[in-house]
RNA sequence: GGAGAGAUGGGUGAGUGGCUGAAACCAGCAGUUUGCUAAACUGCCGUACGGGUAACCGUACCGGGGGUUCGAAUCCCCCUCUCUCCGCCA
């Protein structure tokens, strides 16, 4: 959510950077304005009555105090038509405040200045890539065919119990799972990330903090009977650790990292590119959020995108990292880079981590500030994060690229945390 | 699920209709004293919106929403959450 007042001092820049998203922001924009000055107005108006009244009460009870009732009844009189004023001007404030409101929650946020133009995935500017693509034999198989070989991973299984999207983890396949969420929370940890293990359901406000809701509603499954949200990833709890909270500049940086499952309906998504471990409605993931000082967030992002690039190349995997385009990125990111690896057997790039500045657009929401060391005022703070990583993909990939006769090859590093070295 | 108690500023905690945006204490910040540390003393010390270059002023906020009243942290209603006991249970 961008700032009211930020809008109100720069129309203009807010309508031309949105054009980048292919957002046109001016009917939003010039609405907004109109009925800014218009809220500002009726609440300078409405406290000068109120302060009328608070004054006209104090005197009622003094003259209380004193005896003098029939003093008191006169001033009290006149408190009738003041009364009536405060309730319709209060009305008419709530209104226009919600107006606002609805219109500035339809705002996205303003990409950053080195986000490249572009519509689609195609626009996309890739940064950094290494991918030397492995040759695998003529009868390579894909993971979901793999899978079902050495009994590792049963969709089918999944189904019954659950339906599609569900899959079961079995024997190798499950303790290959269990060690990539122990290899990246053990080098979150070494990169200074705090673990936290946060629940897996939240209720409206921390899905309003992060902006899932109200927009986003239909991506997450709901518990209606409670009124939660099963999480689509652990940026929602850990995020909102720090919603309505006011940090000391001595707290920064502030990094977490949390393993959780993620849960997304991904309504309306079928199709090939959903096979397998490619599109799941429950999967694991390990993310990294950070709460950072606005003048070194772009800082703290690089440090991010490095962490999870370290993570790939350890992986021993081909990958490459993706500048999103204006047209591509999330509603609420200012700069995103994700991160593709290559799946041999598929012959595609599968994109296994987002990592993002939203600079202070979920910290609005999340009323998220620290504690400015000159001024001593409360200024918004922001927020970052990026999986590092998403598992179904990077197993997808593994799996794929290290296929040979004899199996599956572990690559070294996550030897110690499987307890094997060939899934066969 | 049943019964009861409660929700006040960073923390503890006072406050049953006006002099309370809120005592006191602790923590924090600035200063005085001090050879250093400690202690003592003095002052400051919530957030948001609006106005003002600023000092500051106005308004709102004592879990959330509504009501009574000239006036509500305080009285009434609804909701949410927390705690205690009982039941159930990993």
């Amino acid at each position: 959510m961008l700032n009211l007042r930020f809008i109100q001092e720069n129309p203009e820049l807010v309508v031309e950077k949105l054009k980048k998203k292919n957002f046109n922001a001016q009917q939003i924009v010039d609405e907004i304005i109109a009925l800014y000055k218009k809220k500002n107005e009726i609440q300078a108006k409405g406290d000068q009555v109120k302060s009328e009244m608070n004054r006209i009460s104090k005197e009622i009870g003094n003259l209380m105090r004193e005896g003098k009732k029939s003093e008191a009844d006169v001033a009290k009189d006149k408190t009738a038509e003041l009364k009536e004023s405060i309730k319709q001007l209060d009305e008419e404030f709530a209104k226009i405040d919600d107006q606002v409101f609805a219109l500035q929650v339809q705002l996205p946020n303003i990409p950053a200045e080195i986000v490249p133009v572009g519509k689609t995935p195609e626009d996309n500017l890739i940064v950094a890539r290494k991918d030397e693509i492995p040759v695998l034999p003529e009868d390579k198989l894909p993971h979901w065919e793999l899978a079902k070989k050495y009994d590792i991973i049963d969709f089918e299984l999944g189904v019954k119990l659950t339906g599609a999207g569900f899959p079961v983890y079995k024997g190798k396949g499950s303790i290959l799972q269990r060690a990539l969420i122990n290899f990246f929370l053990t080098e979150a940890g070494k990169a200074g990330y705090l673990e936290v293990q946060p629940p897996l359901m939240v209720n409206e406000d921390s899905g309003f903090g992060t902006g899932q809701l109200p927009d986003k509603e239909g991506q997450m499954y709901h518990v209606t009977l409670d009124n939660l949200y099963l999480i689509p990833t652990a940026e929602v709890p850990v995020t909102n650790i720090y919603r309505d909270v006011i940090l000391e500049v001595k707290d920064f940086p502030v990094k977490n990292c949390a393993y959780s499952a993620c849960f997304r309906r991904e309504a309306g998504s079928y199709g090939k590119d959903v096979r397998g471990l490619n599109r799941l409605h429950q999967f694991d993931k390990v993310e990294i959020v950070q709460v950072a000082l606005p003048e070194t967030s772009y800082e703290r992002l690089d440090e991010m995108v490095a962490h999870v690039a370290g993570l790939v190349e350890k992986l021993e995997l081909p990958y490459r990292i993706l500048r999103l385009c204006g047209g591509d990125m999330s509603f609420t990111s200012a700069l995103t880079y994700d991160f593709e690896v290559y799946s041999a057997a598929q012959e595609k790039w599968l994109e296994v981590s987002s990592v993002s500045n939203f600079e202070s657009f979920q910290a609005n929401r999340l009323k998220l500030r620290y504690r400015d060391e000159i001024t001593k005022k409360p200024q918004i703070a922001h927020t970052l994060n990026g999986s590092a990583l998403a598992l179904p993909r990077i197993v997808a990939a593994l799996l794929e690229n290290n296929q040979t006769p004899e199996g599956i090859r572990i690559p070294k590093v996550l030897v110690p945390f499987c307890g094997f070295e060939m899934i066969n």
